[in-house]
RNA sequence: GGAGUCGACCAGACAACCGCCCGACCGCUCGAGCAGUCAUUUUAGGCCGAGCGGCCGGGAGGAAAGUCCGGGCUCCAUUGGGCAGGGUGCCAGGUAACGCCUGGGGGGCGCGAGCCCACGGCCAGUGCCACAGAAAACAAACCGCCUGACCGCCUACCCCUGACACGCUGAGCAUUGCUUUCGGUGCGUCAAUGUUGUUGCCAGUGUGCCAAGGGUAGGUGGUCAGGUAAGGGUGAAAAGGUGCGGUAAGAGCGCACCGCGCCGGUGGUAACACCGGUGGCAGGGUAAACCCCACCCGGAGCAAGGCCAAAUAGGGGAACAAGGGUGUGGCCCGCACCGUUCCCGGGUAGGCUGCUUGAGGCGCACGGUGACGUGUGCCCUAGAUGAAUGGUUGUCUACGACAGAACCCGGCUUAUCGGUCGACUCCCGCU
């Protein structure tokens, strides 16, 4: 039943977007991270009942803007299904370069792991949650 | 059926679920404001803005790319012209403009449909041309070819002399004449109708052969002097090509045809083509070398530009008020700095705008070989801004390539899986 409740509410509003570079220095400078050969993963406690996220994609991930489009937009699918065990997080998501040249699945499952790995290590020291 | 050329087009489709951006409408909540406008008895409400929800509509490309050209638009500069710099380069047309396109001319490739060309000028000047080659530019002689002179050599023939062999003879021998008991010609003959030692010796003559010398002709080698630009060789390129004549050998030296220059005519808007005449013939290449000639070009770009405008620092003006503080100074005057309020100007973060109706598409008619133009009807077809147009699954026997709008257009160039259609060419087969 609470699972029909969240397939209901899967949306990302721009709302829910971190678009301005203050934010994106603020969740990169005091934010805990997780890191692995696609993706750095960073993120702090807001003060909102939602998660916010944001996109760094670089020309170093690809010089070829197909590819950097593929990559953002595998990231906010993954942030928009698992948006509800990341309410209260502001989160930054930086690509790497071997991003550019794997399949989405792989990716899926990459961001999956942070996500989980990112709420274990809110609930341990809780001073920013 | 196979091979090929040109042009146009498509750029996965469908379904389910979950999403993103823009717009219209409806509902709820909040904000601003009675300045305007509408309704109204008033409080106050709609038109305005923001958020949320619902529903509907729309949402990347043929190259959106490279940023290589050309324009629009915006701001700055600007009388005109010249210099510098950059660009373009057969002709004509199209266009807002172009380095684009169309048509034409010339050259090259292909059996052909077709394709390709950076296609003005090196008798205005300057520069460069490696290696090879005799020589690379007021031309030049290495080999070769030819002529002459000189010095050799070889061959053939002739003349002369000599040696040897043989024939004939002892004044003959040889040759010759239609005059044959006769003559001509060459050499010889007064030494003997020879000698005596008889297969000898001497002499004459003829033939053969050899040797030396001389002459003529031809060939050949060397040296020197000259002629030659046909041939060889070098090179990307060596004073036009082929043939005939000509010549000692050769040569536009002469002639024919081709090529080239000049002059004239004809056709064409022109590039250019054709025809006639004329000149024996100009003269290497390189101008994406400097350069010359003709034509074109002001600069920067939507992060242009415009509007609103927190915070902070500083500026200008007015009023408050002629009072105070700090510094300088022994003190006064003086000088510098410091106050409160309001206004102005500038302007950062941020927001709004520019921002999509345009040299716009599609159809039809007319003009034009065509690019294109004119007229007319219909259509509205992304507008994001940390940047939307997506994700997962399934089906389609197989689903793919290159690749993502960023102010807007016109081109060029580059990347690219597979496929559809049309026109045309060549080959094969059948009728």
């Amino acid at each position: 039943m609470s699972d029909t409740l969240a397939r209901a509410r899967q949306r990302l509003p721009k709302a829910y977007r971190l678009l301005r570079p203050p934010a994106f220095t603020a969740v990169l400078q005091q934010g805990f991270k997780s890191r692995d050969r696609w993706f750095a993963v960073f993120a702090a406690s807001n003060a909102l009942p939602h998660m916010r996220i944001g996109l760094i994609v670089s020309r170093k991930v690809s010089m070829v803007a197909v590819v950097r489009n593929r990559v953002k937009r595998q990231i906010r699918e993954s942030a928009r299904r698992h948006q509800q065990r990341l309410e209260g997080l502001d989160l930054v998501v930086v690509a790497h370069a071997a991003a550019a040249d794997s399949e989405n699945a792989a990716l899926q499952v990459s961001l999956q792991r942070h996500w989980t790995g990112i709420i274990e290590k809110c609930r341990k020291p809780s001073p920013h949650c």
